[in-house]
DNA sequence: CGGGATATTGATTGATTTCAATGTGAGTGG
DNA sequence: CCACTCACATTGAAATCAATCAATATCCCG
């Protein structure tokens, strides 16, 4: 199974694929068959919005973030996306969103055409493309929640907390991405996410090891700071 | 087809379904097979998060809101769903979400499990399924961009223009929701959506003929006030 | 050991929220 | 038919949270 292979050489790290579902798993299995892998340099341009959608992907190693820009340059991460992530499963022809490596990385393309005939003739296959899809749409709502209602230490927290993918307590996080794409993903700026980060270990919430090295060491605690 | 059926009886108004996808349409096929209209009464509600998921919605007549809260009461609406639209597509056996009438409304349910063996025997209902819940999925990431990075006049217009689903100028538009309903979609408060409105008014942006029922007199020139 | 990008911290500003009245309109009953 | 009422909406003044402007500080990487 392609779950030993992703998690080998990592036995160290929390789990990479938290809950992994039957559907995702299911896609991953296409994803073997049909998948050719690509490697990313940091911060390179996977697809780009409004480009014809011709693949579906799927991240095998490091992190991917999908986003998209306003004409004046204000930009807003969609989601993160780590190893097993399924992403760019828009329907229609052309992309919504831009998709970048955030570090070195490599993704898994698999043709459309071909997973869709694929879907065509198997019916698990085409649950798990909705699946897979409908994954996406309960984090797209979560994030909304986070993005409309929340302050921002609740998002800070909220994201913290979903970047700590393991129940355990006192987890080492490390995190991929700069603050400015934690920001961009917040809907703050790098200032207040920095200062959020100073300020949750001022109150002995966190831990900040290095900037990109935190440290999580009652799970409950910090989970009491979100709404 | 049941695109006559929706918009018979309301040729008075603009058309109620905007770019009726083939995606849609086919669904739309399926529900009329599978699913039973019911009847709700204004704020009634239709299911609940964290309910077991058991069926699909198509809204027939009226609108929809779906939304989730915080445990302190603050409130996201998620989407607004109007004649054609499918919601309660999220995977999984509970709701993420729930959803509401906004007035009087007709909606069809059609059984999960139904739906779901149709579509494997069917290969284009399985696609349809996926078509429409990516369009959902669209919705959202639209409306995150909106939640995360647009500034208060920004996204009541982005409101404005797609309650007004017609490319058309000079269009009058009925909003079925209450300004509570708006700002707990934009992410604002209700004070503040009032004074958007207000100041939209006195620049000629839009006019207000009452407070649910506003005019556009240039798209275009609202469209210069979006992001 | 630089040097440039990334991150933190501080001071101030400003947009939106909060608190507080006032206005408006649809439905009801006298 | 009018007055009353209650929910909904608008408007104003003050407070607040996050953004902006402005220095440092730190971390990689060569």
């Amino acid at each position: 199974m392609l779950k030993t292979t992703i998690t080998s050489g990592h036995e160290a790290h929390a789990p990479l694929l938290q809950s992994q579902s039957a559907a995702t798993e299911s896609l991953t299995v296409v994803f073997e068959m049909l998948g050719a892998p690509m490697f990313f340099q940091p911060n390179s341009e996977i697809y780009g919005e409004e480009e014809p959608a011709e693949y579906f992907y799927q991240v095998f190693e490091g992190a991917v973030r999908t986003y998209k820009v306003l004409e004046d340059g204000r930009r807003q991460i969609g989601a993160f996306h780590r190893a097993g992530d399924v992403f760019g499963l828009e329907a229609g022809d052309k992309h919504a969103f831009s998709a970048e490596a955030i570090g070195k990385c490599t993704v898994r393309l698999a043709k459309r055409s071909g997973l869709l005939s694929f879907a065509e003739r198997d019916s698990k296959v085409a649950a798990a493309l909705w699946a897979a899809t409908a994954k996406s749409l309960r984090g797209a709502h979560e994030h909304m929640l986070l993005l409309g209602r929340k302050t921002a230490e609740e998002r800070v927290v909220s994201f913290i907390l979903a970047m700590a993918n393991s129940p355990a307590s006192d987890q080492i996080i490390e995190l991929p991405m700069s603050r400015q794409d934690i920001a961009d993903y917040l809907g703050l700026t790098i200032e207040t996410v920095s200062r959020t980060f100073s300020h949750l270990e001022s109150t002995a919430a966190i831990e900040l090891h290095s900037s990109r090295r935190i440290r999580v060491p009652s799970r409950r605690d910090l989970q009491r700071l979100d709404a």
